[in-house]
DNA sequence: GCAAAAGTGTTTCAGGTACACCCATGA
DNA sequence: TCATGGGTGTACCTGAAACACTTTTGC
């Protein structure tokens, strides 16, 4: 389709990057890849790739982080826009980073065989290319700010999870320690977690309770004008 | 420059649409333009211009703030891109939205005649073309938000602004009333603000003293880890 | 029986919220 | 002198933070 509107101005490619996260062994995890391509073939960078004329931008990133990760109807929000001139060392891209909350036991395993992709710890994070650090930084202050007041971080957990993995979640994300009890007291006040009758004892002899979240019952405080908060 | 990289990639128009915000008269006013092209030539519109090649997105955004109000050096941040396929009539335009804040007393209003610019209040806002509601309303969300935690609303004033003054800028930004001696009480234990000895006399005879914002105590508290909240 | 993680209440303190009257001045 | 907006202090209450011991169970 060519516009008969707006004449002689300059096109871009543009780029979606998608910061992948998910939470395992008590450690945010993000998901990298070798780069399959020049420039920087084999530089360590975030999942990407190029948005095409007939999709959106959120489509462009949906269908990115569908193919690698084989999980369908995923968390996914933009972080920004990033438009440096030189940002990229192929040529002019315009790139729209986003970030995802995905459940790890959803993950299929063989697809990092495909794409050349790894799971590695936040803490550890290596050097990517071009302005992608830049990226994964901006996003975990997003997370942390909007994890504090909206119920997000579920994303990361199954369907049911215990109180110990939850709190540990939360001292991931804000990278700080968080007193057991009040943490608890906190969320079951809330009264949005539901309390199952099977136990996790993968990491204790006790076995700690699974619980679940209540999206209806967390629907209903916020109608009520009360909020989460943590 | 053409590029051996990336190829038989799609490329796009890459719009700024900016959110220039200033107050006066008690209120949040934001400028706006009658669109001077087609499609849609002569509805109300956010001020854009399209991205050149030369420049990054952040410049482009500087540009067209520049233009139009003629001020330097004013307190811009990205919102977000808009990317939907369909969002621009005259043909697809991935569209970055920035929000500005400005004094208003420096900008110079014969420059609204020329681009055929008019402030409105926020709370009488027109339906504007394509997605730019939209637009407004995320940059609303996102100064709600971030002039709670960071002193972003002095932007909106000039060097020196009385206390019932900052007081109804903070009313105009939350849309809620607050209490006089909560909010003199908060700001002034802060420490942030210094007493001057003249006094604006053009809304009361008695008059109210002229504070100013003090950026050097600011940086030191927030060194210390304390913070701004209101 | 012991090691290791799960679970449980109370006190303290700071900060938020509610609230009503006097002051200064120009007209 | 009066109308108008500017300026001030206190009491209460809620929510955050600090803090230590008991319970369960597999080995």
């Amino acid at each position: 389709m060519t516009s008969t509107f707006y004449q002689n101005k300059d096109s871009f490619l543009i780029a979606v990057d998608c910061i992948i996260m998910g939470f395992r062994e008590n450690e945010l995890q993000i998901l990298i890849a070798r780069r399959p391509f020049e420039p920087l073939k084999g530089s360590w960078s975030l999942m990407g790739g190029f948005v095409n004329a007939t999709e959106s931008i959120d489509e462009a990133a949906e269908r990115v982080v569908g193919e690698l990760t084989g999980i369908d109807n995923i968390f996914l929000e933009q972080v920004r826009a990033y438009g440096e001139l030189n940002r990229d060392l192929g040529e002019r891209v315009v790139s729209i980073a986003y970030y995802a909350l995905i459940d790890m036991d959803l993950f299929n395993p063989s697809l990092t065989v495909k794409n050349d992709t790894h799971w590695v710890r936040l803490t550890q994070l290596p050097k990517l290319i071009f302005d992608h650090n830049k990226m994964v930084k901006d996003t975990i202050n997003i997370l942390q700010r909007k994890a504090a007041v909206k119920p997000i971080g579920f994303n990361l957990l199954g369907e049911q999870f215990t109180l110990p993995t939850l709190q540990s979640l939360y001292e991931s994300i804000y990278q700080e320690t968080i007193d057991k009890r009040n943490f608890r007291k906190k969320l079951l006040t809330m009264d949005i977690l539901e309390k199952l009758d099977e136990k996790d004892k993968s990491s204790s002899k006790r076995g700690a309770f699974y619980y679940q979240f209540n999206k209806n019952k967390y629907d209903q405080l916020i109608e009520q004008g009360l909020h989460f908060s943590l």
